[in-house]
DNA sequence: CCTACCGATCGGTAGG
DNA sequence: CCTACCGATCGGTAGG
């Protein structure tokens, strides 16, 4: 009874690429569909009959592109995680103050994060219950404490208060960024550049009305 | 091979209440322990049988205390939603400037978020999966909208700027509210009280040091 | 001969 | 203790 949702292979475009082989999913399109699902009920309450449903193909023809459920997951949290870390190693070795690396961070990451939707929602919705999600919330801390020392470094150029303690304002910051898988829809948006202007204007400036 | 986690009956205080009856855990008691051991594992990845180890009971007697599995959830929600929307009304009803309530709600919301740790995450990982999830989903729905509409109020009133969307102001606020639960340890905490001073210092006043 | 896929079935575990 | 279902794997088939 609940709206079971109905799904054509052909919703999902399969392989472009050349002629070998019978047409139908490559990996990446298989697993892109499988993150998608696993958004939509949770990462370990979706079956494998479920996501071959959603495929439209049998349980054991997601076998013959996966070694288990788990490979899917893989593949998406190696996704996201490699293109965050990218945004925060490439803003880091940009040499400009620390306040300006922050903010480029902190649009990138909104970017990444509208880019890759399915998979970085995937990856904050991570509880750790498996060796593989253990792995992928330490690079994701691993990342907030970068932040927090290029929030202390800003604060110690005078750039930014220092009444805020760097480690708090970075949870809170990325608490903020991430936030933003819960309710963007990017077939709504042209881009995601005003979002990232939003966030970026309410952590540095506030909402308060600028004295006059 | 995952290490798992042991847990005594002990460990969770039973009743205190009065002699009658074998004693054991309550359904408040009961609870609790469910619902932290749904955060730990996901609410539909956590079986009835994980439960009954954790609790140190059998399987057949947790259906003493509730009638079936979402009947825990239905318990936790109810208890984490009563406690938000009382937060929300009890602003609204102070008759001080949009401004004021908007900064009550969000001091008393992270007071209601640690002190309700465990339901109020278990709340916000629902994912919509069942008729009673939708429902916990359309209640925050209208809370998120009540604070946009204080937003916007205050927007009016001149006491917060108005060059941001007060919708996405109010999600991008409730984001840095919400994420608190995914770092935020009581034990590790004597009061909850300069994580709400952090949260609205940055919303009102940004990260920015004051020009001089 | 390659790739994508199928039906059938295994041992094991879920909720009740 | 029952029934339904899980993830995984098999040998085999079909399109290109």
């Amino acid at each position: 009874m609940p709206p079971q949702r109905r799904r054509q292979a052909s919703a999902h475009r399969p392989r472009t690429s050349p002629k070998r082989g019978r047409p139908g999913y490559d990996r990446e399109t298989l697993v892109r569909v499988c993150v998608e699902v696993f958004n939509l009920r949770g990462y370990e309450a979706t079956s494998m009959g479920v996501l071959a449903q959603e495929l439209g193909i049998s349980k054991s023809a997601i076998y013959h592109h996966v070694n288990s459920k788990e490979e899917i997951l893989d593949a998406a949290l190696t996704h996201s995680l490699s293109e965050l870390e990218r945004v925060v190693a490439e803003a880091e070795a940009l040499g400009t103050p620390a306040v300006v690396e922050l903010e480029t961070i902190i649009r990138e990451s909104v970017n990444v994060l509208t880019r890759s939707l399915p998979y970085v929602t995937l990856l904050l919705r991570l509880r750790g219950n498996s060796e593989l999600e253990t792995a992928a919330l330490a690079r994701r801390r691993e990342i907030t404490r970068r932040i927090a020392a290029l929030i202390a470094q800003a604060q110690a150029d005078g750039d930014l208060r220092s009444d805020i303690d760097a480690r708090t304002a970075s949870r809170l910051a990325m608490g903020m960024v991430n936030s933003i898988v819960d309710w963007y829809r990017p077939e709504r948006a042209d881009s995601s550049a005003p979002v990232a202007d939003a966030v970026i204007d309410l952590l540095l400036s506030g909402l308060r009305r600028a004295a006059n």
